[in-house]
DNA sequence: GACTGGCACTTGGTGCACGGGAGTGCCAGA
DNA sequence: TCTGGCACTCCCGTGCACCAAGTGCCAGTC
């Protein structure tokens, strides 16, 4: 083992001690605590090496050593790999995923599962539309010239809306509209649906196109997904109290960042299958600075549905937090494609 | 004014000092800022006694006074009158409320202005649709011997459901049902609803039976609601952070109980048209003891439609917090009825 | 050249004494 | 019934000494 191998051995001795006691680390105690072979002076000289790299800090001149940042985003680039789950851990995941009823109740129970989990707080994004196809669009009557739209999508989304339009529509228009609308939509994908709507409109009878337009207009909007795309379900912040030595007094900022759903969705950011880390001032928020966010895509094949993810303490678990981000995600990606 | 009466206008500037300061008050400090009209002499046999009826506590022998939960529960019930709200803040509840586009907006954005207005953790519950009567029954045949299920109620809610049935349904068939689920519900009560359905099923021919139970049983499920009375929409939890001294280190439970929905509607509990205050113990609640919630129910003339309200620290401004609890129950009540 | 033992140095945390400040309780007098 | 005055209690901030943990560095060893 080169000297230079060592120092990295020592870097995540430091991560592994730190993540598990919360408190700065000694040399003296790494030797006790692992096998490394040499002795503590040697360690010494070896975390002086450490700091000049800016990978570790100490808190005051006479502490142990703490990971900065760097060394944490170095840990997880070469010196972890992602831990796998326990059996009984994937079980409960399976089982409990498999209960849900429909989309939301899915997205909620895995919010639920990977906080427990994880011990921190649980993001999980609602399944985009913006992929999935038209499965079926019904139009249907009510009084007071109101028609009701509902769109089912490939992801087993249900939508719908009610509108308003300037006369009562008779049967035959509404059975031809139904028609057109399901020809024109079923099996496309949203955006494709949205511009084959478009042109159907000058297909109807003059006197009817304001009605048709409507109608086109809100199931464009329904499409276009101005919403659900944008949703995402929170929990597990009670977790947040236990982070306390690190982020204290820093608890209100981080909450009030939750309950912005506009950043969360940015702090899950665009990620890919693999669970992507972003530590502390990577997150972009100059709130989650003691922060660290664990996200994955989820969906199923090569169709990203959303992102979910998971926000803790730099100081966290990272390969077992990654572990079960990826593992949430696989579950609730292959339900929703069953589903 | 009697020596009585005067014992209650100094518990009355006990809380409110408190309230405004967070620190135990005492009897010079309360002379000082109040025209009471004695010496701070007096007002120290005032305070004895209050103590002795254990109206107010001192934290330690040289400190000022407290006011108990008892001493908070007489000043709610008989030493303060409900604050009105500024002009301003009444036209941002509505100008906010408006604004919504359906009945779960609606919600969210109660929740959002009761925390900023409150500056505590807002409460609100999706309104029951137990009093609400059914609008439209849909009945549409999907691919798959699958039937959607739309219902769309007076309160303005719409539900789906999509059921599997033993066989792909024929047209007369979805006509006729459609027809009688149409007949026996739509202009009913929820409940009377779920009965008249009941009935219709021994009107098919022995055949459609099967299909004809599947569906009415689960459109009895959605009249009867397992779900949507259950939900709760929580905001503010960052105001949980301010509260600080109160509660130090017992936040993490109170944000374990926000995130248990049975728990929080417990908490808002069976209200009243008026704010009703629980305080302390009498919110039933181990790990609430410091806190107190303010709940009222909403809904339109003389139905009620759900609850809503707001949890804080015991040491809260009652008045004004039960004016906004009360201002947005009536806006919210107004907006639903005409919606 | 790399490692080790030893030693001086730094620094945060803790226990303790002390004094000031805020507040109370009580009593005698108006 | 109220008031002024006084003794008493207790919290809290400050200063101080001391200890434990940890570092940096140097001389010596393999």
């Amino acid at each position: 083992m080169s000297a230079e191998e060592r120092r990295l051995d020592v870097l995540r001795a430091i991560v592994e001690d730190y993540v598990a006691t919360q408190e700065p680390v000694g040399s003296r105690a790494l030797v006790e605590r692992h096998q490394l072979g040499v002795s503590s002076a040697t360690i010494r000289n070896d975390m002086a090496a450490l700091e000049d790299d800016g990978l570790i800090a100490q808190p005051h001149t006479s502490a142990g050593r703490v990971p900065t940042d760097k060394g944490y985003r170095l840990f997880v680039d070469r010196l972890s790999s992602i831990k796998a789950l326990s059996g009984p851990e994937r079980r409960a995941i399976e089982t409990f995923l498999t209960g849900a009823v429909d989309v939301d109740d899915v997205v909620q129970r895995s919010v639920k599962v990977l906080a427990q989990l994880t011990n921190q707080v649980a993001i999980v994004q609602y399944p985009s539309l913006i992929r999935s196809t038209v499965r079926h669009v019904e139009v249907v009557a009510l009084e007071n010239a109101r028609v009701l739209l509902v769109v089912i999508t490939s992801s087993g989304r249900v939508e719908q809306r009610i509108v308003e339009i300037e006369r009562t529509l008779g049967d035959d228009l509404l059975a031809d509209l139904r028609g057109r609308l399901v020809g024109a939509t079923v099996g496309q994908r949203l955006p494709e649906a949205s511009l084959r709507l478009a042109e159907i409109i000058d297909t109807f009878a003059p006197q009817d196109r304001p009605i048709v337009t409507s109608v086109v207009t809100t199931l464009t909007h329904v499409f276009s997904n101005e919403r659900s795309d944008e949703r995402v379900a929170v929990g597990g912040t009670a977790n947040l109290a236990r982070f306390g030595g690190d982020f204290d007094g820093a608890i209100r900022p981080v909450l009030e960042a939750l309950e912005e759903h506009v950043v969360l969705l940015k702090l899950l950011g665009e990620a890919t299958t693999d669970p992507t880390v972003r530590i502390g001032t990577e997150t972009g928020n100059d709130n989650l600075s003691g922060a660290a966010v664990v996200s994955s895509a989820y969906g199923s094949q090569d169709q990203v549905l959303a992102t979910l993810g998971t926000l803790g303490p730099t100081r966290m678990d990272y390969p077992a937090t990654m572990a079960a981000v990826g593992a949430v995600a696989r579950y609730v990606g292959r339900i929703l494609a069953d589903g």
